[in-house]
DNA sequence: GTGTTATCGTTGGTTCAAACAACGTTAGGT
DNA sequence: ACCTAACGTTGTTTGAACCAACGATAACAC
């Protein structure tokens, strides 16, 4: 019995985008893990979006990023607790925290860019050039066209 | 301040892959849920794996799917209890649960399909059949030439 | 044969992400 | 002044992925 059979997925599975999007996903938080410590993609995020865009609210951070109210607290929390961003009640408005990245998170932001860079290399090998940014293309497509919050 | 800026996520997030098939993943976890229960898709890939290779060991099952076998033990005891499948100790080799689908547990699986088909014809909406042809066939480059299990 | 190594199913536990609900606080609209 | 809505926060739930360990069984070495 030592027919070691190749390990295709089922064809039904293969065909499917979403469980496509699914394996690549798990895929790069595995590569991800090996490189950063678990809680980097989320800081990611959250750096990034406040580097390009400036100081913002939790909650127009988590419309830009796809995430609820929820899961920004959680990350800002910790990231203000690294000193990673500064977060400081708006007086134009009290209901809410504006948050910005700090010079330490600037360089944690850098930090991760690096390792990120490595992951995305490894995860997109396979494929040329074009191939990668055809691919990137068209999953903006489909991101560009669905609304990123569940509300 | 009705200054309505559109939700763009920041550039350095829309150029990862990882990132993407993240998004992507989730979105269609958000639709799957709309359609079938949410163990919906655990339970398709297991079935859809059972119809197309027949019966399977537990560990072979999870080998193929990119699943260890821990997980496939809590599918296939759900999958049991609801008669879905019949789980039953190798003769040959007594460590095996042979794992086979049933006739139920196949009209089962032709319901996720139906249901499936929804999610994904919704979600590659923006996308023409030759892009989601090509899309298909780039995630399926990446994901023949990295290991499926984390072992 | 006997002992070692490896596989399998199973149980239990950890971590993370995603989603929902509820509360007090604050703004805005009427 | 009233009602509605948004914001931050806390708490809980669910599913997925992963790791560690155990008894049972099999395969292999000697």
């Amino acid at each position: 019995m030592t027919e070691n059979e190749t390990t295709a997925p089922p064809a039904r599975l293969r065909a499917l985008l979403s469980w496509q999007a699914n394996r690549v996903n798990v895929l790069g938080s595995r590569l991800t893990g090996t490189r950063m410590p678990a809680t980097g993609r989320a800081d990611f995020a959250v750096l990034a979006a406040l580097e390009e865009y400036g100081p913002l609210s939790q909650a127009d951070l988590g419309r830009q990023l796809g995430l609820d109210r929820n899961t920004i607290n959680g990350i800002a929390t910790r990231l203000d607790e690294a000193k990673h961003i500064l977060r400081a009640t708006d007086a134009a408005d009290r209901r809410r925290n504006t948050v910005a990245i700090t010079p330490l998170g600037q360089r944690y932001l850098d930090q991760l860019q690096t390792a990120t860079d490595r992951v995305q290399a490894e995860l997109a090998a396979p494929l040329s050039k074009a191939e990668a940014a055809q691919l990137q293309t068209l999953l903006g497509k489909i991101l560009d066209t669905h609304p990123g919050l569940p509300s």
